[in-house]
DNA sequence: TTTATTTTTTAACAAATGTGAAATGAATAC
DNA sequence: GTATTCATTTCACATTTGTTAAAAAATAAA
């Protein structure tokens, strides 16, 4: 793909999420940047401020929380047409407390800090946009939370499946058991019991 | 306690968390009502418009789901100093997807639909403290369920006790039992094997 | 108090998931 | 192509949690 495409991908995205009219798209396309992300680099890093947020154009990314026993827990994935950072560091630049990881090579388009204000003072309704995302965000981890306790895990990776049907091809099927909650094993296991909805290919 | 202690309550709560000037409070308060409301009552019902929002003065409440096997999930707890009320539902006047039961007889601090929207005028900056609680929830929940999903259920119930210090005393064991995600057995298995944390006495 | 009702605990057994080690398979580098 | 690394599966067994039923304890009602 070119570098023109992925950048209409985020057009696509600010005119129907963000309701930006065509006026508004020509402001916001010149604080625009394109990046290439490479797989395993981590985007967002407990300590260090997080200086740029991102739209995922492609690729798939995790946030990770690590753990004393030197595990890894993948608390969710994102992916094309998600927004990956750390909003409360970024607006008031300080340490972030979380990870985020690109998990295969990814294509991003890069607001900085600089950028973002400058782009703000000129659509101040960006804010209300901001927290009405948060808002969803908030009900769909709530609604995960709730099911993910109550569910077996059999019933919990069916709801991966249907809910993030495009990632399971791309990344190690490590990740997904840590996202769900049980060992790499145990998923295995489920898999087997459930052969119709567990290929890998395409 | 008196009606008067109450709404103290609440004013110390704008005061504090939502910085709310003396003279804002003059203006506040005009609006407030104060409502006892009982126990095992739905304060928000699944399919009804949520009509009002509440602040609890005092008494422990939850937000819980039915499911199909008839049992229900308590997705968390809220207690003196929280608010009560669908936000979706009750902004925009649509019925609520979700159920939030008193589990102790309650008294409120009640928004009506048309004086929050007469507060609003007064004090637009009321948006953005919205804004900041909705954030503030989405991360605690991020917590919740990345902790849930990767310890056991002997650590999530010392969390709980460490989270909710004082809701332990007030409701039945068989809501936190849901609340963690096990049978209320296993709960009690847990307790055995930890005495000392868990008297139910004050 | 005495009686109901609700809440909590206990027990035995079943089912689900974790753990460690090893084998197989797939992708990548040389 | 072969070697090397990484990803996935398999297995045996340990541990955790669920389930069912009943008893005990606590609370509310009469």
């Amino acid at each position: 793909m070119t570098d023109q495409e992925y950048i209409l991908r985020f057009k696509n995205f600010s005119a129907q999420q963000l309701q930006a009219t065509e006026e508004e798209w020509e402001v916001m396309k010149e604080y625009l940047q394109l990046q290439y992300f490479p797989k395993n680099e981590y985007f967002v890093a407990e300590g260090k401020v997080c200086r740029k947020l991102g739209f995922i154009a492609e690729g798939v990314m995790r946030y990770c929380m690590f753990r004393d026993d030197g595990n890894d827990v993948t608390c969710f994935f994102i992916r094309e047409n998600d927004f990956v950072g750390d909003p409360d560091s970024f607006f008031l630049q300080k340490p972030s407390d979380k990870n985020a990881q690109a998990l295969t090579d990814c294509r991003l388009i890069i607001f900085t800090y600089e950028n973002m204000h400058k782009f703000l003072q000129q659509l101040p309704r960006a804010k209300e946009i901001n927290a009405a995302i948060d808002h969803h965000v908030a009900m769909k981890l709530l609604h995960q939370r709730t099911s993910l306790l109550n569910l077996d895990a059999g019933v919990r990776y069916k709801e991966f499946l249907r809910e993030y049907p495009d990632i399971l091809q791309r990344i190690p099927l490590s990740y997904i058991a840590s996202f769900l909650g049980i060992a790499q094993q145990s998923l295995s296991r489920l898999r087997k019991q459930m052969p119709s909805i567990s290929k890998k290919e395409n």
